[in-house]
DNA sequence: CTAGTTAATTAGCAATGCTAACGAAGTATA
DNA sequence: TATACTTCGTTAGCATTGCTAATTAACTAG
């Protein structure tokens, strides 16, 4: 169990500082692209909402929402009912990019996938499923 | 293969992010920890050498390993066979602390292991060498 | 209406990634 | 041997991303 959790651990690190390589292509950094992509499949929320889902405190999601701002990938807007918050959406442009650079990233992935067996991919399917069941009940 | 690509991303993004905050207990950052670790389990290794193993350019580990030595977790000393090269050791305290952070961050994560069955846990072993072997192998 | 709470921002620190430019040391070649 | 090239690590300087503390604006309770 221990070795498992270290090893998991070690390639989790490593697998995505190789991906972070490809995700910089796109010209944004990771923790703008993982905000943008809440905003592109959760639709638009408050800022305190997405430093919430992104695990981290709101003066670091001012920062990212205020650089995807200035790239045009999102939008501040007024909240109707609440005028001490601020809505944010991505812009078109916002959902294109994030769509272009995800299908980048998969496809490098995927690339160096190809060389396992089918079995073997099997058997990585299934553990990311597991992952995924211990990873939604972690508090 | 797609999904498993977009869904082990997923999943190393948000299993990091969880166990970060366990490894910030120890005061160092994950870059030095993570160094830190090559060396303890890699042995002596220089500069260079190390920046490879952790994909990162020689600048960075310069700055990275200046900053394990303020802290006494590691060692420079002089190449015996090339006055150019920096070779860096683990200090004992540098083991030390290393292990100390393991241990709590292997419990951490071994401790949200133990929902699995036997079953589910020996398919996730078995992704986790399959995941070795494909980062060994990636350029 | 005053006091407290909440949402977002600003300011300032530290860690980590990069490239460019440099010096020192090793290697190869005329 | 002397000159040119290469390699290794460092320095300098930039951008991103995390934090806490303090501020401002707006809402809420009493």
């Amino acid at each position: 169990m221990e070795q498992i959790a270290d090893r998991l651990h070690s390639a989790a690190i490593h697998l995505l500082r190789r991906v972070r390589k490809r995700d910089t292509a796109t010209g944004e950094g990771p923790a703008r692209l993982s905000a943008l992509s809440v905003l592109v499949f959760g639709g638009q929320m408050t800022l305190g909402q997405l430093a919430a889902a992104e695990q981290v405190k709101p003066p670091t999601m001012t920062r990212i929402v205020t650089g995807l701002e200035r790239g045009g990938l999102v939008k501040r807007a007024a909240d109707s009912e609440d005028a001490r918050r601020v809505q944010i959406r991505a812009t078109s442009k916002g959902v294109r990019l994030m769509q272009r650079g995800r299908k980048a990233r998969i496809e490098y992935l995927a690339q160096h996938l190809e060389m396992l067996t089918e079995d073997e991919l099997a058997t990585l399917g299934q553990a990311v499923e597991i992952l995924q069941r211990v990873l939604q009940r972690w508090t």
